[in-house]
DNA sequence: CTAGAACAAATGTCTATACAACTTGCAGCA
DNA sequence: TGCTGCAAGTTGTATAGACATTTGTTCTAG
């Protein structure tokens, strides 16, 4: 049990002019101290009102601050005791929707990527009905293979309707990440996605394709990934090394209640 | 687009002498109109003012349940504009932690158990690591295999620090759920997981127990479960037949900052 | 020595208000 | 006609204070 201290957060310097508002200022700064360990997981910190005498601000916006550090899992408060810094493993951390790309750099790799086809063609039934597209209405279908430190790893089949991005041919995709593309070309903000993960065993010619060893399975990653404004964007059969590759989930357990108040930007 | 109309609100009765917050209360009542559909994706809600006036309460109240709310992705304010309500696949929904019963009976299935075996033995080093156990301290071994509708599903291997539940043996564990049974008779609130799962072929012998056709893989999943204090207490390896069942897991793109105010109980 | 009462300290809830920043529509002017 | 600028309406941010509720401690009465 650490004794409440003021000094620490006498490094976080108020900018009255910033286009940030004060409670983010807070937040943020309180947020760095508590990530970088500065403020151990127990450490008391000090009451809230001692808290907006040094900051020069009124308690309601030093709570408003607090919330949002609540909602990420970084403090807990108890009515009647105080506020502790919460340990590191109970902090909160949302399921983030990742490129192969960005997720295989933050894994440590070099990632990769050959195109093997790309064609414009009209979809089947199923296809059709997901994105909403009227008869003879067409969609690309990509087909790369994705390599991590120059081996294979996954053979990936995308699908996105031409409508939401007419002329995506003329983009050299083995260079450039798609989802930049979308993202920056189109103006396509992806906002979430729904992936299915299945077990199957391979076909030869995936068993080719992705030097697989005799006797391994394949992990199948069936993607449904939808703009901001809910449209449905992308359609994305992934299917990895079953020796190479694994997905890595975090569940939360369901509280009764809600929790806490934060702000939005 | 729908004009702002107050009548739906009138269905909101606030109990002053509730031991729930007044903002609790209100974020309740909206709540169910949102999600019961009766306030359709679309719509706009009153202003702020209008709805303080109906419910006679202050602007910053008013606010701190609307946050609640847009906390849950059921809303979506803009200043100047107006507070729409966001449609159903907008909304965020939380990676939730469940036991085997509840997936199985959310997906519409009756879920079974067959105990194989029961064992308390001394775990090898990376499970003692795990539990942080000193030498000697034993962990419980069970075997389960898990039906769907009367059909094997999958092979459970559950180990469980002997420390945090002991005499676990005495309890019925075909017949009650072990998360409930750690829950309830030990105390050990549960509340987050990580899983890490791959693809792999069946041993024979896992084909016989499952009753895996030929040229089937199966589905591994690597669980590590938390309690509320941050103790670990539980590492579970399932196998899933891969023809019969696949994760489903959903993701949201990250944003730079923060979001919006709510609070906690 | 103990049980209970009183008190102090901390967070939780709520009010009433003021101003800032953004959006939209409209009036008025060139 | 077309553009500018303004006014009204809406949410966002911040203040200062009051009281409620919970927890832990201290003091007192028995």
């Amino acid at each position: 049990m650490s004794t409440p201290n003021v000094a620490p957060f006498s490094s976080i310097r108020l900018d009255k002019y910033s286009p940030n508002p004060i409670y983010l200022q807070i937040a943020e700064g309180i947020g760095e101290l508590l990530k970088s360990g500065v403020l151990p997981a127990g450490y008391v910190l000090p009451p809230e009102r001692a808290l907006c005498e040094q900051f020069g601000i009124s308690r309601m916006t030093l709570r408003q601050a607090m919330g949002l550090l609540d909602r990420e899992g970084l403090i807990e408060s108890r009515r009647g005791r105080g506020t502790v810094v919460t340990p590191a493993r109970l902090r909160k951390q949302e399921q983030e929707l990742k490129s192969f790309s960005e997720e295989i750099r933050d894994r440590g790799g070099r990632p990769e990527s050959r195109l093997i086809s790309l064609e414009l063609t009209v979809p089947g039934e199923s296809v059709r009905d997901f994105f909403e597209l009227r008869d003879q209405q067409k969609v690309y279908e990509l087909l790369r293979l994705r390599l991590k430190d120059g081996d294979p790893l996954a053979l990936e089949l995308v699908r996105i309707p031409e409508r939401l991005c007419p002329g995506l041919e003329r983009f050299d995709i083995a260079k450039n990440s798609l989802y930049q593309i979308l993202e920056e070309s189109y103006g396509l903000r992806l906002e979430n996605c729904i992936e299915e993960i299945s077990a199957e065993a391979p076909t030869s010619k995936l068993r080719k394709l992705l030097a697989l060893p005799r006797n391994a399975a394949v992990l199948v990653v069936n993607r449904k990934t939808f703009a901001e404004d809910g449209r449905a964007v992308e359609l994305t059969r992934s299917t990895y090394r079953g020796d190479q590759y694994s997905a890595v989930v975090r569940s939360v357990r369901k509280k009764k209640p809600i929790l806490r108040i934060s702000t939005s930007s």
